[in-house]
DNA sequence: CCGATT
DNA sequence: AACGGCTAATCGG
């Protein structure tokens, strides 16, 4: 039988062996796909690589009582660098042969390096096989008990498109401890929500009056099988939670071993798997993808696409859909379960409204990692766990096989301690001309670092080449390398396509109309080739990579420099005056300049640029005020107020500074108000000083960024993590500790207090503090650069107050 | 007060 | 677990 469908998902059939599932779905149903037939490889460089591969295929070694021999040696035309070369492939039996035989082969003589030895056996397969997970694949086979065991390798197939069901969940966890103990405290509640108005909480405890949508079952044992259940009965594709890697999976699986329940989730009726690590713990349930919506959210915030305080639940859900939900105070949970009524009703709607929520972003999401996946080729649960680094380096590696460039290994031991020492030189950043300036026009180059690396042929393998003649080289300025101008190197052969199609799917996006499906589709897919193109550069001086070139990385930002100089000084050849420029970006008065003579001079500028790189005019600003380095706020021409590295969105300031901050800017730069400004400053000081302001608004955050033994400087908030410990609560690396000034003796890290611990009722928070130390250097700082100073606040009548230091 | 730490 | 540049607060000698 010919079978043809959209790949789901790509697991290892059983530990330690080279078959593997593949998961297809068509026709609205699930089918697993058996391949037997990969034969997992490396390669290895040798000064003779006939004589080594002789010795290799005579190689034996013991391991576990096993002997271990390869199954398959061969001579091979590969490249490296780009250079022909041949190396020996040595083909496996079973993927747990490869270290015992890679150390073997280490040994003898004449043997190099190797590659390509450490790709999980999942991702060489894909790449290998050239399938693409959630495009089309074909396969020919035969059914067998339930599964089809492929004759031929799999194919990729026409494209398949498939509806997958998609389902949320969430769970409750009683905690009359504050902090819940898997090995006593139950699961209570199991949250459930899917598209089309699928909506259920599963729980153990009836209450009078209960929502149509809440089933009873009678422990939490049943209630976990009812799980499994219900995820099987709705043949879930697409797994979605908030957090689930972390803490709903492993809490999950934690009770069902205590419980002696099977949590038979996957298809097939496979278990879940979750594998520990210290930066990568993750639940895999076979023959459905498991997307952990936390994960996404944590990429987006690293791209910098979303940018928040905190990035739970609830603030996403407000910030990416702009709506509410209910909240519920996780030391209210026990109490709510143990006395049911009104609160367990609360803890029902609010338990439901978190899966609801999970759901909704997810899909809110999804369109832009199936894009990802679909670029990188790698499975949707993989690419979901990615850093951006980590999405360049899987397109390489793809890349490097069509072309049969031997990949790298990842750096290990002293290589990478090596490339940790290196640093480089980064970006230019002006320093500002302080205060407010009028009609400002604003430049940008388009994706600078990329365009740089295109143009000027930035890789390892142009580095130096010896083929040049002078005058075709790009020789980086300061460092003096040189780059080839006539063979493309393997990075910028492949960015350029990236770029180009990009550029491709922007001109077709014009053409279509904004919140079609179509339309979702072809800007994500720009969106997915944005992202990662704008990764390559970080990759090249990123120590863990395998391209890793701190040479090539150097040079993108030397040529960077030289092109924002460039600009600069020719903008004020032309009379425009620069007040600020940083990275690939600057800020020009327009000198009387009209709208014509600025988009001239954009002309002429990139007459004289290279290959794809591009000056653009990012646009004019009536009003702006630029306070130091990486700190200013503008006004666009439609009135809107744009505020870069002020106190706003950071974290380690009490919200009642930040606040005031916006309010003194919207106020002097919108408004032309100092006024304004000045009386918004006594409210805020005097309302410290009568005790009025509400302990939230006074809460600074600090995440604690290593143990609490390693501070030298013990700061705040490692004082108020001690306080914390001392309490019981577990404090490590990466807990966001909260905490308040409180009034008293002693210096600021020894009043840090807790939020947990501050009791407003018996205890003062230190206004003196917030004013002189959050509230007033945040507002000085602008209007000080504006030209106010302590008197020019003071309006005349105006009420005095007692900071005489400051007013 | 100033360099180091965060 | 992508880069470096940068500001600012606070510690601690």
């Amino acid at each position: 039988m010919i079978l043809e469908g959209l790949l789901l998902d790509v697991d290892q059939a059983e530990e330690g062996f080279s078959s593997l599932v593949l998961y297809l779905k068509r026709g609205g149903r699930a089918e697993a796909v058996l391949d037997s037939s990969f034969e997992p490889s490396f390669y290895f460089t040798a000064d003779d690589p006939r004589r080594a591969a002789r010795l290799v295929s005579k190689v034996e070694v013991e391991e576990r009582g096993e002997t271990v021999r390869p199954k398959r040696v061969e001579v091979v035309g590969r490249k490296l660098l780009g250079r022909e070369m041949e190396a020996v492939r040595v083909f496996l039996e079973s993927p747990r042969h490869l270290t015992p035989l890679r150390h073997a082969i280490r040994e003898l003589p004449g043997v190099r390096e190797f590659y390509g030895f450490d790709l999980p056996l999942v991702r060489q397969y894909l790449i290998e096989r050239g399938l693409v997970p959630l495009e089309g694949v074909r396969v020919e086979g035969e059914r067998e008990e339930g599964v089809v065991r492929a004759f031929h390798p799999p194919q990729p197939g026409p494209e398949h498109p498939q509806e997958l069901e998609v389902m949320s969940f969430d769970i409750e966890v009683y905690n009359p401890a504050g902090v819940p103990r898997s090995d006593r405290d139950p699961v209570i509640m199991i949250s459930l929500a899917a598209p089309g108005g699928f909506r259920k909480v599963l729980t153990w405890k009836g209450v009078e009056g209960a929502p149509e949508f809440v089933e009873v079952v009678g422990s939490e044992k049943e209630m976990l099988e009812r799980f499994v259940e219900l995820v099987r009965e709705r043949e879930v594709d697409l797994l979605l939670g908030y957090n689930t890697d972390f803490f709903d999976f492993p809490y999950l699986r934690e009770r069902a071993r205590k419980l002696g329940v099977e949590l038979g989730l996957g298809r097939e009726g496979g278990g879940a798997r979750t594998r520990r690590r210290k930066f990568a713990t993750a639940t895999k349930v076979p023959g459905r993808v498991h997307v952990d919506v936390y994960a996404m959210v944590s990429f987006l915030a690293a791209i910098g696409a979303i940018r928040l305080i905190h990035y739970t639940l609830e603030d996403v859900y407000r910030h990416v859909l702009g709506k509410e939900k209910p909240d519920f105070e996780m030391g209210g949970i026990a109490r709510a379960w143990e006395e049911g009524g009104e609160e367990l009703k609360h803890l029902l709607e609010y338990s439901l409204s978190d899966a609801q929520a999970t759901l909704e972003l997810g899909l809110a999401f999804l369109p832009l990692f199936r894009e990802l996946t679909r670029l990188v080729g790698q499975t949707l649960f993989d690419v979901t766990r990615m850093t951006p680094g980590q999405l360049v380096e899987w397109l390489l590696i793809r890349e490097a096989f069509g072309r049969g460039e031997l990949v790298p290994p990842r750096p290990k031991g002293e290589e990478y301690g090596e490339r940790m020492e290196e640093t480089y030189a980064g970006a230019y950043v002006m320093e500002p001309k302080r205060g407010l300036h009028e009609n400002l026009v604003a430049f940008d180059f388009r994706s600078l670092y990329p365009s740089i690396i295109v143009s000027h042929n930035i890789d390892p393998s142009t580095l130096n080449c010896d083929c040049c003649r002078p005058e075709e080289t790009t020789v980086v300025p300061e460092l003096g390398y040189r780059f080839c101008g006539k063979r493309k190197g393997f990075v910028p052969s492949i960015l350029e396509r990236l770029i180009e199609r990009r550029a491709e799917l922007k001109r077709e996006l014009k053409r279509l109309k904004p919140g079609t499906p179509e339309y979702l589709e072809l800007d994500s897919r720009q969106m997915a080739l944005k992202i990662v193109s704008n990764s390559f550069y970080g990759m090249f001086g990123y120590a863990r990579a395998r391209w890793y070139s701190k040479e090539c990385a150097e040079s993108i930002t030397s040529l960077g420099r030289y092109y924002i100089h460039q600009t600069i000084a020719r903008a004020e050849r032309e009379g425009m005056e620069v007040v600020y420029a940083d990275t690939d970006g600057l800020y020009c008065k327009t000198g009387g300049k009209s709208r014509e003579e600025i988009l001239r001079f954009l002309e002429e500028v990139n007459r004289g640029l290279p290959g794809v790189m591009e000056l653009e005019l990012e646009g004019f600003y009536p009003r702006g005020v630029f306070i130091t380095k990486k700190r200013y706020a503008l006004r666009d021409e439609e009135g809107r107020l744009i505020v870069k590295g002020l106190e706003f969105v950071r974290r380690d300031w009490a919200a009642v500074a930040k606040r005031t901050q916006q309010e003194v800017l919207d106020a002097v730069l919108g408004e032309g108000s100092p006024k304004k400004a000045a009386e918004i400053i006594r409210r805020v000081v005097r309302e410290l000083q009568e005790g009025k302001v509400r302990v939230e608004d006074l809460v600074i955050y600090t995440q604690l960024k290593m143990p609490i033994e390693s501070y030298r400087a013990i700061g705040p908030h490692v004082v108020a993590a001690k306080k914390l410990r001392k309490k019981g609560y577990p404090v490590e690396p990466g807990t966001m500790i909260a905490y308040v000034e409180v009034k008293g003796p002693g210096s600021i890290s020894d009043r840090a207090t807790p939020v947990e611990d501050f009791d407003p009722e018996r205890m003062e928070y230190d206004a003196g503090y917030y004013v002189e130390h959050q509230v007033l250097p945040a507002v000085m700082r602008i209007m000080e650069v504006l030209g106010y100073r302590e008197e020019d606040l003071r309006s005349p009548g105006g009420e005095q107050t007692r900071l005489g230091k400051f007013f």
